[in-house]
DNA sequence: CGCCTGTTTGACACCTTTCAACCGAAGTGG
DNA sequence: CCACTTCGGTTGAAAGGTGTCAAACAGGCG
């Protein structure tokens, strides 16, 4: 099947007859408020499956970003009954469910305990990463500011400000408003502390008050190699310049 | 297996042999970063599986919070097997995944757009559905505010604040410091907007910007149905009440 | 009883949102 | 071809919600 820009590829509470594979473009997969907030949970790119779920309904909304956005559709009873008899077909859904959660709990870390800058930080380097076609370092974004902003839990004006400051901190370049070349990659991870969850939970923070804390020492800028938060005077003299 | 309070049952980077299934207590997953920021990922309470994962290691961290907490481990690799032949344990392994997958994205709605107000009035109202055995206005929380906080993505003395605002707003009740009984249950479902997700996202925010605000006529409280968040200011006054 | 962990409350700082304005690009119709 | 509109992006200024720091308090336990 095959989507404009906008469309809408399935909605909330409708009947969960199918599941999907993205072939090609972009969606998104998102709920909306009556007040108007909204939150993504997640941008479906190429490869990507989708719409697994138990009941009969679906959740969310799936709508096409890009224009041309085309999507395969599965037959959900005959996909279930097909890994009845082939257990490598249960064991590739396994799998794909498995990814899945994955995925989701490790926003959940993103979206519950980072800052806007390693929000976004962190936001580039999955785009990066998910390209399946080579080229690392190019990302391009084909969502919106208002887009990020909703996967990331910000407002599309700090999205915008963010990125204009990575960009100024020299850790990114814009070669065309959705389209980002990472210059300082090693910036942007130490930034998003990528490797940095890990080990125990026992200990509260109030328990170790002292521990690890970012070097505050030098002057704003990613030389020490991790980027440091700004203060909020080092940002203002920042942007200015 | 029995844990003590606080006990790792896994370890992040721990191989990933079994499964799990929650049997009496409660647990955390979560994960814990260098400077000491820790994102709960999910609290696991009986009936819950956990640990089900592709790669050959764990990410997270999984540890008891309630002394005596009752862990069934299942090997991994026999479970895979006998899902192979059998497919009705196939089957169930899909409707545990789909089910962790549903509970992670809403969890994103939580973590990515609510107040401090809703997320806590979310959280109670989490809890009380989960309880299995009836009660459903009783809510315990065995954990600790701290890790409240870093379930929602707050600090631990928000959460105590909130929990006192909505003591105070009537909402709910304390019964002991980790026993609640929610009061004015339709307050707080309203308060969350938990129906309130839904429909197309095809419209950005600034495009409807008259769309359904909540309604700011009367005083604060929650005579109208739904909680309404109180400025700064009244809260201070409420506060001193 | 004293220590320790966890909870509550207060005061203040600051990061992010909100409200605006401006700008550029793309599309439309005269 | 050029107004005109719309949408999305960027930037500024002010407001506010939440975090941080701190202190007091309660409960459990040796």
């Amino acid at each position: 099947m095959q989507y404009r820009r906008g469309q809408e590829i399935y909605a909330p509470d409708d009947p969960a007859d199918y599941w999907y594979r993205m072939a090609r473009g972009t969606a998104r997969k998102c709920a909306v408020r009556a007040d108007g907030r909204r939150q993504i949970v997640d941008f479906l790119l190429p490869g990507d499956f989708f719409g697994l779920v138990n009941r009969h309904e679906h959740h969310f909304a799936v709508e096409a970003i890009t224009e041309g956005t085309v999507v395969a559709r599965y037959p959900r009873r005959r996909i279930e009954s097909l890994a009845d008899t082939d257990p490598r077909v249960g064991r590739r859904i396994r799998e794909v469910a498995f990814e899945s959660i994955a995925r989701s709990q490790a926003r959940m870390l993103i979206l519950g305990r980072m800052s806007a800058l390693e929000k976004v930080g962190a936001f580039l380097i999955e785009m990066a990463e998910r390209r399946r076609d080579g080229a690392p370092e190019q990302v391009v974004l084909s969502m919106s500011r208002y887009d990020i902003g909703d996967y990331l839990g910000l407002a599309a004006e700090t999205v915008s400000r963010t990125l204009s400051d990575l960009r100024q901190g020299g850790a990114i370049r814009f070669e065309g408003t959705h389209r980002v070349r990472i210059v300082d990659r090693a910036a942007l991870e130490e930034e998003t502390g990528d490797g940095d969850w890990d080990r125990t939970g026992r200990r509260h923070r109030p328990a170790d008050p002292f521990a690890a804390l970012p070097a505050r020492s030098g002057h704003w800028g990613f030389e020490s190699g991790a980027l440091r938060l700004p203060t909020k005077h080092e940002v203002r003299v920042f942007r200015r310049n």
